[in-house]
DNA sequence: AGAAAAATATACTATATAGTATAATTAAAT
DNA sequence: ATTTAATTATACTATATAGTATATTTTTCT
């Protein structure tokens, strides 16, 4: 195989720190713009043109920073998958009050969606665009957060404060509620961030039947 | 403007109804497919020579039944979205006991997104791909959906059976549990359609404080 | 049966666009 | 300063694909 003539493929490799963080900053505007662009007229109508014309520059710019498109999307697509799962960072689920976790997991929840909506909506469009292992991937993710939300759920009706019959199935309800939210959510609309989770909190406490 | 050579444009025009009908069921046969080929592949991603083919037959026999590509998907969203909007049929919202009402409209909504779930799902990613006009008469029917949820709510809030803050907010919530659907159903999954629709509407009767 | 209309196919145009070979330029290293 | 390596552009290839002009076949009508 020849040598790869670009570093799109793997991190930067030179020992120097500043053109490594000019690599990651120049890769970063890339991001930015395809991320936007794919958001508005979807990952297939976006063309590499457009996006290096946007920059102001020409493609093959783009083409030494990244492998090809679909490397763009997925690193999008990765990156805000990372950003849901933080959610559960330093939270135990199998410890600590039912209620309170779950309050705290979905306000939390609903802010990285609200947060992330742009490439949210894009990784529930576009996601089909990607090969079949990075496929893989994120639905594990996926998985990952129903799991959380189901565990919390299972130990609150344990433990007697939730009433609510499978678990599985309410935890898929409520991702999906929250997920929903990059559907209609406007930054000029009539709640704040704060104001849906806490709706929204309070709605799901309701229909767990927590007390 | 030259008279158009084919009829896709509008109804079929003669008299004679045999061949009206046979024109119908064509399109219908196009459609389906390209409702498989768009679920799948995107509809960026599908060429109207797929769908041809699939078809065992010819480019110009899909240009000769529709007007262009967009007008497909055009038809399968408006499919889609009347058939929603057939769950408020014979309901009055206006009417009678809340509970009984949001029950049975929420038991039909979910039916409704797992029967047309290909297509819903084509709603949400590859609505971006319409003219303005029609996405605004698709937004439009969205909106009557949210709207005669949110119109229950508040009768079922002031008559003191239910018991929620922010009707519209509920209703959306509602509406995207429901929606989210067509992400996770499965035809060979753990529970049928029945048990699904039996669970969400005893979730959101909780969600909106009902006894 | 023969003329007219409708339905479908063949063969084409025009264009868009992902990706690349190679040249030019800029920055780093000695 | 000169050489080497890294970065970006110019100009290209190859291909895919929406849509159409025209010919052919099939159906309908008288």
């Amino acid at each position: 195989m020849a040598q790869k003539k670009n570093r799109a493929a793997g991190a930067a490799k030179t020992k120097n720190g500043i053109r490594n963080k000019l690599f990651d900053f120049k890769r970063e505007q890339i991001l930015e713009v395809a991320e936007r662009f794919f958001y508005h007229r979807g990952y297939q109508a976006t063309t590499v043109d457009a996006i290096a014309e946007e920059l102001g520059v020409t493609k093959p710019f783009i083409y030494y920073h990244f492998e090809n498109k679909r490397d763009i999307l997925l690193h999008l697509l990765e990156r805000t998958m990372s950003r849901s799962l933080s959610v559960f960072d330093g939270v135990d689920v199998e410890k600590g009050p039912p209620v309170e976790i779950l309050k705290e997991l979905v306000q939390r929840f609903v802010l990285a969606v609200i947060e992330t909506r742009v490439s949210t909506a894009m990784f529930w469009r576009d996601e089909k665009d990607l090969p079949i292992s990075d496929k893989e991937n994120i639905r594990k993710m996926k998985r990952d957060i129903d799991g959380g939300l189901a565990r919390i759920i299972e130990r609150g009706i344990e433990s007697g404060c939730f009433k609510v019959n499978d678990p599985k199935m309410v935890s898929i309800c409520i991702a999906g509620m929250i997920s929903w939210i990059y559907t209609w959510y406007q930054s000029d609309g009539r709640c704040t961030p704060d104001e849906i989770a806490d709706r929204m909190s309070e709605y799901i406490l309701n229909m767990v039947g927590a007390h």
